[in-house]
RNA sequence: GGGGCAGUAGGGUAGCCUGGUCCAUCCUAGAGCGUUUGGGACGCUUUGACGGCAGUUCGAAUCUGCCCUGCCCCA
């Protein structure tokens, strides 16, 4: 697992970057013999306890967990047209049991509602039933035709966080929506990535969905990221599925739902936005690792440093700090190296020179560089790492800044997305809206565009001058 | 979906065109011993590979076919 020595291809290269950082950085192993699935090592699966930790804690304010089976039979599977037309290229199927043939194949999931929608069916009977608001942390399975890629395009998704919620009325599964939108702005606040939301365009909501609001961000190399979708259902899957309840005049009535989902490329947003030419670089609310010790080892003094370094270890651990003494036998300079590469937030160095002085030096990830107090170590610590994960959120946003363009004309906006999203004025048209892409090499992400370094308005379509209004266009993985 | 290129120890490579001198080169990583340690240490010893299957041939890492896997371009 030891990565070689020497440089990684530089960010700006990212392509490559990704690829090598992946492996160089512990977080996912690509030779699994399998096209699209992929091992998580276990720094890589830190990061994912670490950041589902955040997004569980999210949920559990107001949903609860649960947990439904892998396999679908066909029969439920092929009930709502709309969504089998929008998977029913990418599902693998289980046909057989042992030698014998199914009678009813069954489908590996590639996303739970027509698991789900069934036992809701079963469950909800009254108005009292609702709102029902579950969700689960699973595998699920899509034979993607197109390039996979580690952690963004995947055949197997491990850490699908799919919520799926039943409400009385449109205008509460609505308001869900809402919710749910506030809910991942958090989640991608903690990791410190910026996002942008936009209501796709019909032809690209989810697959039987009213609409669908969909997180993006943006990526070094300017092609956006979708890091999340919220879904409105409203009553398609309750009228397919059966969901109905009893309102308070004894009266039946269809229920009205929404589902949104998160997966791993939350992570690829991670590495991808924070990372640098010498690797990661983890906020330390994921970090697996959040301080390393490193003991300067000298000879006649070792045993005494070491002993001061296990204090130290110490202390940061009772003060709640996720820590790692680094006591192997190597120069320090090449341990400085590794945990760079694993994206450690902050390094602390104790050498004869700081017992001395009774002092310890701390080193972040950026490379500044303070003298603590040995006495005052943990409340320093604390400190360095707030400024420390503050600074990161400033220079993604920075960055994300720095990659959006409002572009007037279609020759400004093929120009924009080489490096970036374009915003654009646009009338909504589907007929535009390939004339645009046409034109430009590029998707339109959505419209409603929701975040604070774009000024929406309204305008000339670029492709036709009638009324538009403004929307995202970018190239998108 | 169409086309192109590639696969040699854990990682990266040489050899392939022109089959034999290859029980396969070099770097790195791993194991052992010793000396070291404030930004990638050094010495000695040592483990480890031709993607898979079939074919051509006296002989295949090298040539042919299929499969698997990866990368790039086009739709």
């Amino acid at each position: 697992m030891e990565e070689d020595t020497g440089a990684l291809p530089r960010k700006d290269n990212f392509s490559e970057w990704y690829n090598e950082v992946l492996w160089r950085a512990e977080i996912m192993d690509v030779r699994y013999p399998v096209k699209g699935l992929y091992v998580w090592y276990p720094h890589g699966f830190g990061i994912r306890k670490r950041a589902y930790g955040i997004l569980r804690d999210l949920m559990d304010r107001d949903h609860d967990e649960t947990m439904f089976p892998l396999l679908i039979p066909k029969t439920e599977f092929m009930k709502e047209a709309e969504h089998i037309k929008g998977f029913e290229d990418e599902v693998y199927w289980v046909t057989h049991g042992g030698t014998s043939e199914l009678d009813v194949p069954l489908a590996l999931r590639p996303t739970s509602e027509t698991a789900i929608y069934p036992m809701y069916s079963l469950w909800i009977r009254s108005h009292t039933d609702l709102p029902l608001k579950l969700y689960q942390i699973v595998n699920t399975f899509r034979y993607e035709t197109k390039h996979t890629r580690p952690l963004i395009r995947l055949r197997e998704i491990t850490s699908f966080k799919e919520a799926h919620t039943v409400h009385a009325t449109w205008e509460e599964a609505a308001a869900q929506v809402e919710v749910a939108l506030g809910l991942y702005k958090e989640f991608y606040d903690s990791l410190r990535v910026p996002v942008i939301l936009s209501r796709r365009p019909g032809w690209d909501k989810f697959p039987g969905a009213d609409y669908t609001i969909a997180v993006d961000t943006i990526m070094p190399d300017g092609k956006t990221l979708q890091i999340g979708t919220v879904h409105m259902l409203g009553d398609h899957f309750s009228r397919t599925y059966d969901i109905t309840y009893e309102d308070a005049n004894g009266e039946r009535q269809y229920a009205y739902q929404t589902c949104y989902g998160i997966s791993e490329r939350s992570i690829a947003a991670v590495i991808s936005v924070h990372g640098d030419d010498k690797g990661l670089v983890l906020p330390p609310e994921v970090a697996p690792v959040e301080v390393v010790i490193v003991p300067i080892i000298v000879g006649k003094r070792r045993d005494e440093v070491l002993t001061a370094a296990s204090a130290l270890k110490e202390d940061l651990q009772n003060a709640g700090f996720a820590v790692r003494l680094d006591d192997r036998d190597m120069r320090p300079g090449a341990k400085y190296y590794h945990w760079e590469m694993r994206g450690v937030p902050l390094r602390v160095e104790i050498g004869p020179r700081d017992i001395d002085a009774n002092t310890v030096v701390a080193v972040t990830r950026s490379g500044k560089k303070i003298q603590l107090d040995r006495r005052g170590v943990v409340e320093g610590i604390f400190s360095i790492l707030a400024e420390f994960g503050e600074e990161l959120s400033v220079a993604a946003r920075q960055a994300m800044a720095d990659r959006i363009t409002v572009a007037a004309t279609l020759e400004e906006t093929a120009d924009a997305v080489k490096a970036g999203v374009a915003v654009v004025h646009w009338c909504g048209s589907q007929e535009c809206a390939e004339k645009i892409e046409a034109a430009v090499d590029a998707s339109i992400l959505g419209s409603d565009i929701r975040s604070d370094l774009i000024a929406v308005s309204d305008g000339p379509c670029v492709a036709c001058g009638g009324k538009g209004t403004s929307t995202l266009v970018a190239r998108t993985y």
